[in-house]
DNA sequence: GCGGCGTCTTGATACACGTCAAGACAAGCG
DNA sequence: CGCTTGTCTTGACGTGTATCAAGACGCCGC
């Protein structure tokens, strides 16, 4: 398996031969992966139950809904979206995630997961197994709170979606989705102001209850009132207070 | 402190002078609350951190927003509503919880809750001091699992709820919150075709992203098909079969 | 380079639900 | 009892977004 060319829009892969052999340690990652207070002792067990074998192309799954369930996982590089398919094959992306962020929680509920995970562009990906996870949470209170902690947020992000949906109009949907995109990218020392979307206009609108065309409307939309500057995925926020406003005040 | 009198609507509620003290032992929610195999040895230590001494009057909260998070709670009799305040004031009802069911969830993942809990009618809860819990799952793995899958499941009932609200008409929207009533009152081995409705229209509509007019409306409309027959609060599903086809189907 | 095929944009039209308004009904209280 | 207040229902109308349709753009293989 030969290293793929051409990672110059990945910051976050690290283009080392061996990459799948970094640790938590040294992973540049870990302060949004693992803020924790474990000892290098502890570390060193968690880096033992941890898999890096599994570099994702483009549209390529993770997992699917209803596979059994039995790892989380984080994403090392790239970008993957989360979505369920309803009963009547309509689908619903229920999330983006971004590198440093961890994804799979829903399928503890069942032993199954609850939703599908794709890549929206290739990507580097840390498996965590769930049983030894368990295992460890007992033996390391830090790390058992850490883990509740990352549901609970999964929890309370979902629940913005919700109030999202419910309450607020196609330009604040998107204006709140460009912000949350933009908040994650600093998280990782990279650019608040411009970015490239890994997800297509479809997922985009299929996230936030909207269809293609509205979605693209709003960022047409945007661009006029130059807040945004949008070159099909390629983004730059002008005017960050004005699409705060977007977002939230509007009525 | 004295029983308060007419329980007499509150199926779940134990008619019982010093009812606050019954155990997990012997609660008839234990199935739902605690589908564990855990030793009685076991269920007396989760009994000892368990709190039982908060009746709870209708519109009195369990819980604000922004409180400092230090228990999750099961509901024992009565019903409420979880809810958050936007930064411009309004408000998303985000749950609803019956007798058997947990909340609290949200607060974990920094320390703070994430929503408002508000008594829809006098209710009897279990306090849960979270700090107890934690040491508890250390030393019984089966209590963590549960935990976990607890919360995971908050995250797919969310997602679910996304996904309504994302995809689906005020007709679907409404049905689907008839059915996922119905259902849980079956599980508390209560009628699943009648039943009272703890919550205004006004917290059904915010709950589904709709407004009060049209939660009206499709009532009355379902009445008019016959699937519903509606007297304000009390429900009587007539036509299960025709509910359930308006809950998924219809496009 | 050229043709083909997604993805994205833009415009015209339709409709589901929101908004506004008024009346009906229920509950609490002097 | 009648008054008040809040909740619920029903109707008429307006609007934001979906739908339908067509064209523009970008990407890839040949």
């Amino acid at each position: 398996m030969s290293v793929p060319p051409g990672q110059a829009d990945s910051a976050d892969f690290i283009p080392c031969a061996h990459d799948y052999q970094v640790s938590c340690g040294n992973c540049r990652l870990n302060a949004i992966c693992l803020p924790l207070a474990l000892e290098s002792e502890d570390i060193d067990q968690l880096d033992r139950i941890i898999q890096r074998s599994k570099p994702l192309q483009k549209s390529q799954h993770l997992y699917r809904q209803a596979d059994e369930f039995e790892s989380v996982y984080a994403v090392r590089s790239g970008a993957l979206k989360a979505y369920r398919t309803t009963d009547d094959g309509r689908e619903q992306v229920t999330g983006f995630y971004f590198p440093g962020e961890i994804l799979g929680f829903d399928g503890i509920g069942n032993n199954a997961h609850a939703s599908s995970a794709k890549a929206l562009e290739t990507s580097a990906i840390c498996e965590i197994p769930f049983s030894s996870l368990q295992k460890l949470s007992s033996l390391m209170p830090n790390l058992q709170r850490h883990f509740f902690q990352l549901m609970s947020r999964e929890i309370t992000e979902d629940q913005q979606l919700i109030t999202l949906l419910s309450k607020n109009s196609a330009d604040e949907r998107v204006a709140a989705l460009m912000l949350s995109i933009s908040t994650r990218n600093a998280r990782r020392k990279l650019s608040a102001t411009q970015f490239r979307l890994p997800m297509s206009r479809v997922d985009i609108g299929n996230y936030l209850g909207l269809t293609v065309e509205t979605v693209s409307r709003v960022f047409s939309r945007m661009q006029k009132l130059s807040i945004l500057r949008v070159d099909n995925k390629e983004i730059e926020i002008l005017d960050p207070a004005g699409l705060r406003h977007m977002a939230n005040l509007s009525h």
